[in-house]
DNA sequence: GCGTGCATCGTATACGTATGCACCTGAACC
DNA sequence: GGTTCAGGTGCATACGTATACGATGCACGC
């Protein structure tokens, strides 16, 4: 480390340590002109004040955990970096934390962390992790899905999901098929949802086996395609509760040389970058993850200044409906197309 | 926090501070019995120690900085879980910095967060960051790219990429653009080494305007794409520096309705998630993320306890050669196709 | 029986910052 | 001119852990 202490500053600006840790930060109670005599002593020796003496002083870090227990899952990594953003323009660090253990483990390791707060990705309904890191003292908040009981900032998918998915009903669609998130989590169980009220406002009728629960990978997307893809018959549209699963769709698809939107039209939800390129062009729902992210620092942040406990609070995100070419109107009648040589 | 400390465990247990302090950290000199004793009533008490008072006293934190400059670069996002899982398996912990600013403030935002080192990315060809980070005692080591003098680890791209552009140019490809990296970073420099050596030995010759060198984003790939590919006679082959570039072709491509491998071959660089993807089967140079982080992680460690300086090393990862579709050899003749109808 | 050595443990202290409190100085006031 | 008051500053200490060093006890040796 800088090795130069707010006492070597001291030493030089004639004044005593804790003058030099009143200048700094602005404290009250100190002459403009020793304010800059410090300041001046300061800079000349490259004085920065050690994190970890003005933690212990304090009984806090200004560090907030990252908690990301599916570090598989291409989805959290886009997570990290808005977050990142948003605590660093709250004054506070990211540090990344692995999900892996029992509740008690996983606290045990964000204690010894020394974390103000921690947020929490990727929570299944019904985990005790947020009460066990409550119990400990260690506020947390719940980002894009969460359990009941804990604090919780998500995406409204209600309007948005609803507005697309009508959107492709519109079209005439009969034979359509779910794929549909875990019932474990509160995402996968809330879109599930909006998606069957769609379907029975428009009377649409779900065949068994048409509706599949899955976990939110690209793999279970792909598998899940290739079973509903290659029956006879298939289903000419695939509800996906997440843009993963959409591509892994996308993907199975491309394999089977099926024609999108043609032969299949397919939504997903997220709005992942990709989801826009030319490429890709999968009509999803999108929301603003900055926002996501902002939101959730500011309930936790406030959690942390409080911290007496109060009613766990619920915030939402609105989402918009981006419907793109994977559930345009085809040009042709659908299904004219015998495939041949599309790869 | 926990608030209950060392002391309150050495109350419990009938026995000194200190005493809790080595027993739990199988210090010698400690009976069996009292180790017990005191490992009982931590347990008891839910004791966890603190970071603060261990960082204070050790003058070591056990984290370290990930400098991540180019937020909105896609690739750097997949570098962080690897990197994370490299550093817990060396029981440390990853923080999130970011990049933004001169030299000297990164410094001493780095200073202030009291980490024990810092890796480095997207470092620039002649950035005296790594110089003003070691100038302040703070180990640094740059992953992927970086700048003489600084420790490095990165990928040994010749091979594999010699092969790969070799195994193009064997079709029989004449018009060939290369979409080349930054050249103020060592990774497009060295990248556009390599592909020239192997252009110049086919006796291939890259048209004016046809050898670009670009940042390593999407867009960039588009846009020059987009030029190339509704020019006059166009090229049939595009090798990129990376496969941000190259899918940004890839997309280009899919919009002007050009087909992929019959119109045009495309190579990238790093073998992203998505290269591999049955939607797009980009032909690219892969290599192990995981051990790129890890051989970062071990130079840095071992910076960390030496700490007296000695000579930049430079450690390189292997790299394969992974062709796939977009290579391919066409199962019709080359520009055989008036495109129509392809979308 | 006394000294030597080792194993075991406690005492004192360092690490760097922040804060409660006492202290001092000067000005203002009666 | 003494008192009051407030602004400005230093002193002492707390935060929690780790370590150098000293103290104690016991076993063993002669």
């Amino acid at each position: 480390m800088s090795s130069v202490t707010s006492h070597d500053v001291a030493a030089l600006a004639g004044v005593s340590q804790p003058t030099v840790s009143r200048a700094l930060r602005e404290a009250p109670g100190i002459s403009p002109a020793t304010r800059q005599r410090v300041r001046e002593a300061a800079d000349r020796l490259g004085y920065v004040p050690s994190a970890a003496g003005r933690a212990l002083s304090l009984g806090r870090t200004g560090r907030i955990g990252l908690l990301v227990t599916d570090l598989d899952n291409a989805y959290y990594p886009l997570l990290i970096e808005p977050v990142h953003r948003a605590l660093a323009a709250r004054d506070h660090e990211l540090v990344l934390q692995a999900g892996g253990g029992t509740p008690a483990r996983v606290a045990e390791r964000v204690l010894a962390s020394g974390l103000d707060g921690v947020l929490m990705t990727s929570t299944t309904e019904g985990s005790d992790l947020p009460d066990e890191l409550r119990r400990r003292g260690v506020p947390c908040v719940c980002l894009q899905r969460g359990t009941p009981g804990a604090d919780l900032v998500d995406v409204d998918p209600t309007e948005a999901l609803t507005e697309l998915v009508g959107g492709l009903l519109d079209q005439g669609h009969q034979r359509v098929a779910v794929l549909s998130g875990p019932s474990d989590t509160s995402t996968g169980l809330e879109r599930a949802r909006v998606v069957r009220d769609v379907m029975d406002d428009r009377g649409i009728e779900v065949p068994t086996g048409w509706w599949r629960e899955l976990p939110f990978t690209l793999e279970a997307g792909q598998q899940a395609g290739h079973d509903l893809l290659s029956a006879d018959p298939r289903p000419t549209a695939v509800v996906c509760a997440s843009d993963l699963l959409a591509l892994g769709v996308l993907n199975t698809a491309a394999t089977l040389g099926l024609r999108v939107p043609d032969d299949l039209a397919v939504t997903g939800f997220d709005d992942l970058p990709m989801a826009g390129w030319p490429l890709v062009q999968l009509s999803t729902v999108g929301y603003d993850v900055d926002d996501l992210a902002a939101e959730a620092v500011d309930l936790l942040l406030a959690r942390i200044d409080q911290h007496e406990p109060s009613a766990p609070q619920h915030r939402r995100i609105r989402a918009t409906a981006r419907p793109r070419r994977s559930t345009a109107v085809p040009t042709t009648p659908r299904n004219a197309h015998p495939h041949q040589e599309t790869r």
